[in-house]
DNA sequence: GAGTTTGAAACT
DNA sequence: CAGTTTCAAACTC
């Protein structure tokens, strides 16, 4: 059984199906030459092994492995999608029952931890032998001694896995294991039933932030998020709170009413080369790749419904399971949504609630021709206004970039996880009119031309596309051939655009000449201070401002004041009264400064 | 800040 | 595909 199925494959944009093939050659899926690879080989075993879901009771037998599961993730340059997969026959056949391939969620020592997504929805946990070697994945010394393999049940938010105990020693953990243990404060062991002797359940600690919780689990690559609402955070307390004991269900909770807004994996860059994908508690997988901006979370079940446009989603987009009875089944997220739910997060987590549509309103920047998306993402986009068309269609400028509002301006707002369904719908009736809708405007040219050219041209009539009204000159390109402006002055040779070109520079080169004349003279006043305020020998230090008494204070204010009524007695217009004050103000600070000087050079006379 | 202009997107 | 309407950004006052 292939876990991505043919119909996912055709899902794929097609560069990363040009890509080498995998060893493995039960697997159809290749890899991309540009990615980091994990593989997993398991060889024949015969051993057999039961493992009971902690969540639905299911006891699931994975004995008598015969073949091999191989576990790879690739990627493409700009898609960066990697794909992860678990291929194996008979491994396969033991969770048939359950309905979703299996994935690898760990190796220990020599075995390996694999789950799947029972029918139920809930998530299965199992084990499989393993002799063979993965790279990446660090052994775990004495786990290799336990011939019953035992395991915490680890409740993150809405998920809930299995962690490997060691059986000689207890709750030994790595290295790694051990420091990040030292960030997650409060970890609660709460005995629970399973297999082969006593399991736990570690309760992970949420952060103290109101909306946002940040989980980091002990021997866990991944950082996890956890959006709550400001109610439910406060009042369901369900992972700080003694009463958690029940064990939570596997199905993601979007955003919106649940107590669970958002669960996702968030990686760490330098932890990226040894990804070892997450199973999320839902028939999908995590995918990750080498730069953490984009992920993709690949359903391992077809998209009948929204496979047509998916060749041409925004570049990077993420498919996530939508909510629990949603017809869609996928919502389509900006690639970097998750990463960038960093970034938001103090501004979230800072406030009493979220905004008033309940959504969370993030923002996504997606790589535009080329342009990484560190670059895009470091000039913030300008926020939408949009009224009317509730930012579901190309009007709105957030959702063209394939992004969710964040920070705008905008009414009814449903470009939002909240309303994934509208917003997937939207973006499929985008893509059904035009395939090209959510591709950069803005592409190469053909030989000979501008390196940058609109990709469809503009239509200008009375801009002269020297405004910008017009999507070329707004992209600070030149008007081109497929163009089909009217008194169009956009272009090499024109007066008009040269004169506005000169202004523009003059403009700029005003600008800078401001921004330079005002550092010279910051700079300016900052060494007269050093030079007129000798640093403090002894210290090494400047001079202590104690000079500036409360006195000398009042005493500058009266000469100011006097200045100033000095001015107005001479009916001295406002212009001139200001430089007279501030004269003034200047001649007391120099008086100021050179008395402290004085003092200094008096105090270390004497102290030599 | 309100009103106008503009051109892309959406609609017919 | 062309004409019209809608929409939100750009622009002006």
């Amino acid at each position: 059984m292939d876990v991505v199925s043919p119909e996912l494959n055709s899902l794929l944009p097609d560069e990363i199906m040009d890509t080498e093939a995998i060893e493995d050659p039960s697997v159809s899926v290749s890899t991309s030459s540009t990615l980091l690879s994990l593989k997993s080989t398991l060889s024949t075993s015969t051993a057999t092994t039961k493992t009971t879901d902690s969540v639905t009771g299911t006891t699931v037998s994975t004995g008598g492995l015969q073949k091999h599961a191989t576990q790879f993730a690739f990627s493409a340059a700009n898609h960066q999608i990697i794909l992860n997969k678990v291929a194996s026959s008979q491994a396969t056949e033991a969770v048939k029952s359950a309905g979703t391939p299996p994935q690898i969620i760990k190796q220990e020592g020599q075995k390996l931890l694999v789950t799947a997504i029972g029918k139920s929805g809930q998530p299965i946990f199992f084990q499989l032998p393993h002799t063979g070697s993965k790279p990446g994945v660090s052994q775990t010394a004495g786990n290799t001694k336990s011939p019953t393999p035992q395991f915490k049940v680890v409740t993150i938010g809405e998920r809930t896995e299995l962690k490997p105990v060691m059986a000689s020693s207890g709750n030994q953990v790595t290295t790694l294991q051990a420091q990040q243990l030292k960030t997650v404060q409060n970890i609660k062991s709460v005995p629970v039933g399973g297999v082969g002797g006593s399991q736990y359940k570690t309760i992970i600690p949420l952060s103290t932030q109101p909306n946002v919780q940040q989980i980091q689990v002990p021997g866990n690559r991944f950082h996890y998020v956890r959006l709550v609402t400001a109610t439910t955070a406060s009042s369901t307390g369900q992972l700080s709170g003694p009463n958690t004991s029940s064990v939570q269900t596997g199905k993601p909770v979007m955003v919106g009413t649940g107590a669970v807004r958002m669960s996702v994996p968030v990686v760490s860059a330098q932890a990226i080369k040894q990804v070892v994908p997450k199973p999320l508690p839902s028939a999908a997988q995590v995918v990750t790749t080498a730069q953490t901006q984009q992920r993709l979370i690949m359903p391992a079940t077809p998209l009948p419904q929204i496979q047509p446009g998916f060749t041409s989603l925004p570049p990077g987009t993420v498919l996530a399971p939508a909510p629990g009875g949603s017809s869609v089944g996928y919502t389509v997220v900006p690639a970097q949504y998750v990463t960038q739910l960093q970034q938001p997060f103090a501004t979230l987590a800072s406030s009493s609630s979220f905004p008033a549509s309940g959504a969370i309103q993030t923002q996504a920047k997606l790589p535009l021709n080329g342009v990484s998306a560190a670059e895009t993402t470091s000039r913030p986009r300008k926020p939408c206004n949009c009224t009317k068309s509730q930012c579901l269609k190309l009007y709105c400028d957030c959702f063209a970039n394939g992004e969710f509002c964040n920070n705008c301006n905008c009414n009814n707002c449903f470009n939002n996880l909240e309303h994934e369904t509208e917003r997937l719908k939207a973006i499929k009736t985008c893509l059904d009119r035009n395939p090209e809708a959510f591709k950069p405007k803005i592409g190469k040219g053909k030989e000979g031309e501008s390196d940058r050219r609109h990709s469809k041209g503009c239509n200008c009539k009375r801009s002269g596309c020297l405004k910008n009204y017009c999507e070329c000159y707004e992209a600070k390109i030149m008007c081109s051939s497929i163009c089909k402006c009217i008194g169009c002055k956009n272009f090499e040779e024109s007066p008009e655009r040269k004169t506005l070109m000169h202004l523009a520079d003059a403009a700029e080169v005003r600008v800078q000449q401001q921004t330079a004349a005002k550092t010279k003279l910051s700079s300016q006043i900052s060494d007269l201070l050093m030079r007129t305020m000798p640093v403090v020998s002894s210290g090494g230090g400047r001079l202590p401002f104690t000079f500036v008494t409360k006195e000398v204070l009042e005493a500058t204010c009266e000469c100011l004041l006097e200045q100033a009524k000095k001015a107005e007695q001479s009916r001295q217009p406002q212009a001139e009264a200001e430089r007279m004050i501030l004269e003034e103000f200047g001649h007391c600070l120099m008086s100021i400064i050179s008395s402290a000087g004085k003092a200094k050079a008096d105090c270390a006379s004497i102290n030599c």
